[in-house]
DNA sequence: CCGTATACTTCGTGATACGATGTATAGCGT
DNA sequence: ACGCTATACATCGTATCACGAAGTATACGG
């Protein structure tokens, strides 16, 4: 997908993958690839932003031996979620000015 | 509307508002008007780039002893808004996996 | 013991939307 | 005559952000 297009879209997609159960970097990734790809370093700084607006908070976990960081979505989180939902209205508005056919073609 | 949905939207909404007749910068400012606000500044520097990417091509004009820079699609321009079209269907995948609800909710 | 998967981190770069600022003309009201 | 608004385009600096590259470290299978 289109870097520009990505932009708008990658902060609610980790939060919409933390939304229903806890979750970890490298599962992120691995959750939001069949929908949207994005690289380590993009996730990560992705959610150092979203818990400094605090919208996730962490906590640190010892798995097998490597840690984990678990990310859990906070209301501002969910705020977020919701007024992604509000503005996809005007975001159809804008495509389907996009496709609109003029008559005359 | 949040700066970041914006970015993969305004390239091709200046592309759509020139594509049925050739306009110029004050005009496509105002003719988006109703579906996304942009500033001077930034629809300029957007009119450069396609006109870069050979998506639009210019010519100046006098109007009533005001400059006026008409530009008109090209063929890549009306390729680009096609591929657009593609795309967006990667782009409501994305959408319905950030507003699928957990059935447990 | 070597490759792959797991897991997180940091750095530098390029793309780009925007505000601020500047230039210049036309037209309208007072 | 003067000021204000609309029209019209241009440039500069800044902040945001996705990404590749590179690094650190452990577990496990062959």
């Amino acid at each position: 997908m289109d870097i520009q297009l990505k932009r708008g879209l990658l902060d609610v997609c980790v939060l919409a993958a933390i939304k229903n159960e806890d979750s970890y970097g490298y599962k992120i990734i691995k959750d939001l690839k069949p929908y949207i790809e994005l690289s380590e370093s993009t996730l990560y700084t992705i959610l150092k932003r979203l818990e400094t607006a605090k919208m996730l908070t962490v906590r640190s976990a010892e798995h097998e031996g490597r840690l984990r960081k678990y990310y859990r979505v906070t209301q501002a989180g969910l705020k977020r979620i919701e007024e992604f939902k509000t503005e996809w209205k005007e975001v159809i508005s804008v495509y389907q000015f996009v496709i609109k056919e003029d008559l005359h073609e």
